[in-house]
DNA sequence: CTCCATCAGTACCGTACGGTACGGTTCGCC
DNA sequence: GGCGAACCGTACCGTACGGTACTGATGGAG
């Protein structure tokens, strides 16, 4: 980080070039084609046309590599707040199934399965800062947009509980049940993906069954 | 399975001999302990005092192993029914509140844990049948004994619901959310582990009052 | 033009693992 | 007692991967 950055970055100030982030482009279409198996410093290297030799000058190691894959592909992810307009229960429902529909998405998403399965891979290893870093860049990420919607929704006074944390958990746990694990184990999700809208309604009105203030 | 079974089998008829439960038992231990890097064939052979040329002869190959893990902790597994005896809506709150504290040391439990992960992190590979013989063996046992006892209730005029299987999901969610996925990623469970009970409780009360017969 | 930094491509090394083969031993059965 | 099957321990082989070193090409700065 001494003098002048002259090379382009990324959009984002995370310190990487426009090659590396092609190239961890490149790694991570490696890692959803093929699994953690696929994912070699020479098939990253030949598939982005680097040498290995510069993924370990950029990376450090492999670990560094799959780090940076993981800070790359949360950098992309832009979560857009809510305005604090005036909220009515209609409004109020349509922003929660909005955000349980993008719930739903991203984690069927190729990506995040694929980093999700690669960080869970890697949990049983003691210095794997992999999962910490996902749960991070991840879910608090998701966390604090619900949060701040359900926030919202109280001050409105359209929502009614005590300990968010618990709120957001139950919404959390409503619309995905164990549809993320099954996911991760590989099953397939097409039969899910066509139902994403209906699912998505039906936690949100079970939600505000129990968290919805009741006039 | 020509000819008589000379050896001792297993409780369960699963066709393994005491000597190889024992086998899978270190197994377990090691991928318990080491993570899927630290289960090599070598490892387990050295862990069971056996060689190398009977597990291969045993299970076939590593894979084989592996599915024989999962079958065997799945046999040591006894689901216990309910009586179908009368039902007040105190007693079904407490086998529901019963159910919700076992699924959750079961997720919480260190071979489940280790199962979990060593099947998704190889459901990348295409004919992984692991993540497969995982919710077969896990997840369908699991959830029938939660139909099973949602049904009494339905049928004792407790419960009200639609699809048993949206209200498995519901409670299932409500239960779990996403405590599961945050373990599997490597996130120290002891802080969770003192407050099942409570939490077991809140999300029964959760599920009754969105399934519950309001009389 | 010259110098220097960067990087692609490749060759190389050590290691670790899956799978196989073999010698020696134990144990049940005839 | 002798035979044969099962099995332990170990040595062995091929391969694949992480990481390093070297060579040559490119391109910008002075």
């Amino acid at each position: 980080m001494q003098g002048v950055q002259t090379a382009k970055e990324t959009g984002a100030g995370s310190g990487l070039t426009e090659r590396q982030g092609a190239v961890l482009e490149q790694a991570l279409r490696l890692l959803v084609d093929g699994g953690e198996r696929a994912l070699t410093t020479a098939g990253v290297a030949r598939a982005a046309n680097c040498s290995k030799e510069s993924l370990y000058k950029w990376f450090g190691d492999r670990d560094g590599l799959l780090s940076a894959m993981i800070a790359y592909q949360a950098s992309k992810v832009r979560t857009l707040d809510v305005s604090a307009e005036a909220l009515d229960e209609a409004s109020l429902r349509a922003h929660l199934v909005a955000f349980a529909k993008d719930l739903l998405e991203v984690l069927a998403g190729d990506v995040s399965l694929a980093l999700n399965r690669l960080a869970i891979g890697q949990a049983s290893r003691e210095g794997s800062k992999l999962g910490r870093l996902l749960e991070e860049r991840g879910r608090r990420q998701i966390g604090r947009r619900a949060g701040a919607l359900l926030e919202v929704g109280r001050k409105a006074g359209l929502l009614a509980f005590g300990d968010p944390e618990e709120a957001y958990g139950a919404l959390y746990g409503l619309v995905v049940s164990d549809w993320h694990l099954r996911m991760l184990l590989g099953e397939d999700p097409s039969g899910l993906k066509k139902n994403f809208g209906r699912r998505a309604e039906r936690a949100v009105d079970a939600f505000l069954a129990l968290y919805g203030r009741k006039e």
